[in-house]
Order: C-alpha cells, then sequence, then structure tokens
DNA sequence: ATGAAAGCGCTAACAT
DNA sequence: ATGTTAGCGCTTTCAT
C-alpha cells in the first residue's frame, strides 16, 4: 500500500530519501549522515560537507518519526480543549502553540465535545507517544490519569483542580476572583444580588461561585437570586439572563457572570431588550477580561484571568515534568486583577 | 536517555509494553498480536482471546509511532494557522479538528505567526510525515509546494488562491462577495461610499476590494475614500475608522470592511466616541458574519462565509487528494450570502 | 572521526 | 490460522 519509490534510480514522484540513499551518493557510511543530523555528532569538516552535498542534492528530510521510534520521544505535546470557539479559550490555544514552537515542540489537539470523550481521546494521545499532556476543560477519570502515570507521560491539568494523584496543576484563583467581585459589589452599595452560573460540573464556576457567595455572607449579604447558564457562551447567557431578570421576582441589582461571553449576553438583554440603564439600574461583571469586554460597547467590568502567566507558567511545569519525570505533583495558583470598567456601579 | 523498561519482571513505572510481550504472556507469536490489533487480520476467537487477555493484563497498548513509520502514514494532518484570535478562524480550527477527529485523523496545529515562519514551519510538517496539509493564513512559495508535491503530501489552500500548480483550494468567493455588498450599498441610496481594507497583501482582501470597487464603477459609482487598517483586527480597525472619519474631508455614509472585526471596531468608534448615528448617518457592513455580528449590540449587516461548508468541502478535497495522489488539481468556489441586520440602511 | 551492527515496535509478505 | 522473517528509517553502542 505505501507507494513508496526507493534507490538511487532518478524517478520524479513520491520519492522520499532516507539516509541510506545520501549516505551512498556521499560515498560515506549512514552512520555519518545521522551523525550530521545529531547535534554534538564528531564529524569532520570534509564528511559534513559531503553528506550536506548530498542531503541538498537529493533533498533528503530526516524521517521524524523514525527518530521518535527510537528516541522514545516525539517532541509533540497534546492539547485537550473543548468550547474552542470562547476567545478565553482560542486565545490559549494560539498561545500554547506558539510558545510550545519557541521551545521546540508541536501542538497535536485533541477535541473534546462530549464529557465521554476524552476517554477516546487520551488512549490516542498515549498512542502517539506525547511528550506531554496538557488538558483544558476537562477533567482526567482517575483511570485515566494512571494510565498517563504507567506509560510516564506528563500531565499538566490548565485552569481546573486534579484530585487523581498524578496531574499537575496551574489555575487561576477562580475562589479569589470570586471574593472579589463579591467585594466590588458590596462596596458599590448594591443589595439585591445575584449570580449566573456557566457548566455547573465545571470547577471553574464552582470556585468563582462559592468564593463569591461566601465572600456575601461574610458580609451579612445573601445571594438574592441565581440563574444558570448551562455552558460558558453568549446565547445561555442572554437566555439565562432573560429568566433572571423576567421572573416576577424583584430585579436584582447587580448580576456577576460566571465569565464574560455570559456577562455580554445578560448585558445585550438586560439593555437592548429590556431598556435597562447599565449601570445606573444594574450593574454587571464577567470573568476572563476577554479582548471583547474592552470594546466601547461593552466596557464590561471583569476579573481579568492573566492568560499569559496562566500559559508560560504551564508550559514551564510541563517541561520540568517531562525533564524530572519522578518529580511530586506540582501546583501553581495565578491570582486574578480585577478590572473596572464600565458596566458597573463604583463605590460611592 | 530514553528511560525504558523491558521485559516481562513486573516493574510498576514508566513501563511500555510491546507486541513481543504481549506475546509472550499469551504463549502466541508477537506476529499474532500485530493481527489482533488489525481490522481484518485472521486470527482464530481463541488466539484472540488469549491476546486481549495478555493485553489488558498489561495494559498495552500499541505505539502508533512504529505503525507510521512501517505504513508510511501517520493519520496526522497539519495545519498551518495564522491570526488565530480572529474568531472566524478559531471557529474553523475548533471545526477542523473536530471533523478530522471524526474521519481518524488528528491535527498538528503549526501556529505562524510572521510570514517567513512558514519556511521553517512547513518543513517541519514534512519530517512529521503528515498524510496531508490546510494551509489557511498563508500562502505557500512554489518552492514550498514543490517539496510538498515531491513527497506526495497534498495540500489544500484554505480560503486563498494558490498558483503554485500542486495546492488545491477551497475558498469562498470573495469577489462576489464584494460586489454583493457594492450593491446593497448603492441601491440603499449611499453616495460617498468608503472601504477599509485588512491586511494588504492577502488575496481575501484583494479580492474583495476589487470585486466591491468594480462593482461599484459598474454602476458609475467611484470609491469616495479608502483606508488600510493593515491587520484584520478590532483595534486596527478602530484605529482606521478614526484616520477615516476624522480625515478632514466629507464623512462617508457608508463603509465597507475588510472583516467583521474591523467593521465592529468602525462602528463603536463611530458611535461611541465620534456619537454618529447607525445606520442613519452611516452604514457599516462587514465580512465573515461571526457570532458577535449578530448580537444586538452590534446587528452587524455582513457576508456570510458559509464556514461548516468551507470546512467540510475542504476536508473532502483533501481526503480525495489523500485517496487519490495522482489527482489533478481541484478548486472549490463557494459562494457567500449577504446578511441584513440593522448597521446599513435597506433599499428605501 | 568513522563504519558496522543492533534494535526501536510495528506490519506484511511468505511460509506452513 | 499461525509462526518466521524481513524490513520501515533512524539513533546509538561498539569497534577501529
Amino acid at each position: 500500500m505505501p507507494a513508496k519509490k526507493r534507490g538511487t534510480t532518478s524517478s520524479s514522484k513520491s520519492a522520499d530519501f532516507s539516509q541510506v540513499d545520501v549516505a551512498r551518493l556521499a560515498g560515506v557510511s549512514q552512520a555519518a549522515v545521522s551523525r550530521a543530523f545529531t547535534p554534538g555528532g564528531s564529524l569532520s569538516d570534509d564528511t559534513r560537507a559531503k553528506v550536506m552535498a548530498a542531503v541538498k542534492q537529493l533533498g533528503y528530510r530526516p524521517n521524524v518519526i523514525a527518530r521518535s521510534l527510537v528516541q522514545n520521544s516525539t517532541n509533540i505535546i497534546g492539547l485537550v480543549v473543548k468550547r474552542f470557539t470562547n476567545p478565553f479559550y482560542a486565545q490559549m490555544i494560539q498561545e500554547f502553540t506558539r510558545v510550545l514552537q519557541e521551545q521546540g515542540y508541536w501542538t497535536l489537539v485533541f477535541n473534546i465535545a462530549e464529557k465521554q470523550e476524552i476517554e477516546e481521546a487520551l488512549p490516542m494521545a498515549l498512542q502517539y507517544r506525547v511528550d506531554g499532556l496538557i488538558i483544558t476543560s476537562a477533567t482526567l477519570s482517575s483511570k485515566l490519569a494512571d494510565e498517563c502515570a504507567r506509560s510516564g507521560t506528563p500531565v499538566v491539568s490548565f485552569n481546573r483542580y486534579a484530585t487523581d494523584g498524578h496531574s499537575h496543576m496551574v489555575y487561576c484563583d477562580n475562589f479569589e476572583g470570586g471574593r472579589m467581585v463579591a467585594d466590588a459589589l458590596i462596596d458599590a452599595g448594591h443589595t439585591r444580588i445575584a449570580y449566573i452560573a456557566g457548566e455547573e460540573s465545571s470547577s471553574t464556576n464552582r470556585d468563582r461561585e462559592t468564593g463569591f457567595v461566601r465572600r456575601l455572607e461574610e458580609r451579612g449579604h445573601a445571594l438574592a437570586l441565581r440563574e444558570s447558564a448551562g455552558e460558558y457562551d453568549y446565547e445561555m447567557g442572554y437566555a439565562a439572563a432573560e429568566r433572571l431578570l423576567l421572573s416576577g421576582t424583584p430585579r436584582p441589582d447587580a448580576i456577576f457572570c460566571a465569565n464574560d461571553l455570559i456577562a455580554m449576553g445578560a448585558l445585550d438583554l438586560a439593555r437592548c431588550k429590556l431598556g435597562i440603564k447599565i449601570p445606573a439600574e444594574l450593574s454587571i461583571i464577567g470573568f476572563d477580561d476577554i479582548p471583547a469586554a474592552g470594546w466601547p460597547s461593552y466596557e464590561l467590568t471583569t476579573v481579568r484571568q492573566p492568560f499569559g502567566i496562566l500559559v508560560d507558567t504551564t508550559i514551564q511545569v510541563l517541561m520540568d515534568a517531562i525533564h524530572d519525570p519522578e518529580s511530586e505533583v506540582i501546583k501553581k495558583v495565578v491570582t486574578p486583577t480585577l478590572i473596572w470598567r464600565g458596566s458597573s456601579r463604583r463605590k460611592e
């Protein structure tokens, strides 16, 4: 089946040359060719020149797959993602691929739509012998985590907990972010405070909400209303806000949304459909600080996740784990920042 | 360097088992194990059972890298991307990875920031022996295209021309899209019509602009003003609109922007900073139809690229090319649709 | 500095 | 149906 053409006879198509071909043409051993491509391979200038001439003449290109087989290392990192269209995650992936490339790694993307799909995707990643895994928007079952550990593949969970005992973790302090928002809203004098949740099962949602609600309570406030978008997207945020604001109960004077997309949906519903004045009649605060949050049409107050730091840290942790497979589980927490903009009232 | 543990002795960490290990445990030949993992491999139920028992006991997982080496096929598609953060492209990548996975392929992402970087990224893709390449947001030099052809790696250029004689092409009819906008604006009675360009060197920009301007001229109109954002993003669009609308010359009454992000930047500048009424005083039309274009805060009239069709077609073309490497260059053109929304006046 | 040879884990052709 | 054998293209000893 492989339509492979070998040998020295000049044939025009689909010809992949190997080091044997190069060696033959250069009049050296195949090992010499290999050394010419090995950093630190000891080779005389003369032979190296001969090799390179032959390489150029044939248009030879090393076969990374073969190298990966013998070195038991692919220089590929598996990136498991979901919710791709959320700008926050899109930007993440962009950064991950970019920074990884700078470090000489390539990114194999595993796109999981349903929760269960990670059970298929992850074994594939292991079969491809990736050197490491970054998991965003999914949680490894402990069985999967064990398999990764057994095969010596380090895993970094990005922006979520992992209690499997093997995965490293890098995440934003979502709990603290929730607290910040509670303080901001209380300080601004709000009294009927609501929360719109994102994906209920996600640890990001749980932490943001818990931090938020606990802090409200600490300061003698209760959560007045709660609604759930179910997903982290605009449309679901819009719909959730609709349920929240048209529920018949007295309208809240502030809403904390689990992320920016939800907040923008809520904001649009409130001002475009219901004609509510933002922030005079209603404050809205999001989470992430995606680019659109800063656009003049939204001016969304939000909790910024410092994603450059998150990405760099994640990759650093992964690289450390790759080079020291025996290391203990590493956990890095990054602190978010509240970004004040026009969608919320300020302290009087 | 590879810390590999072999053999039958039960050792706990980093143990990757091979078919030899499985065979030994199952009391069959190594080839039998291979056959157990080969779709049409002939094997008795008895041996298959023995193999599977051993597989399970050891936690054996096939090594795809080794298979790729012998089969000369990786089941990996290289995806070359740029401008990741543009929602249109983010959505594309999401779709590409999803659909490719459905077909049993995995996506290796090559993120190129600078134009020149494709000269490094593409050879790497070839070294990884990808089964095919999808190029978005970049143009292959004919030298690179030749190398792909020589190595038998099919290439599909996504949303851009390729005149290299090898690359297949799937793109939206940007020229026609430009014409549609010209008609829409003229029909609505606009007389001072402007254009804000995206990345000047991109074929998408060139085609949209050419189609637009030609059609204006056909109908006896001239382009009143032209400004360039230089990039396809919001900030550059905002800045370009600022130059355009504050240039001192009489203000245009309509602007066609090379894509939605630029249009949203222009729209925000016009109404938030300059207080211009949209669309009463100024019509704005974009291109792409990203999700945000439909949000109530923007209601952006735009030319929709049917991206589901674009992606499906691209992958279909690529699959065909993979299975018939000798095929002629394929070119598929997809027609866009004008989506009317509130940011532009309608025919009176 | 260089070549010869072993072997990475697998598939596939060739026996039987 | 199953085992034997020969590679795939490469790195890496081990000699020299």
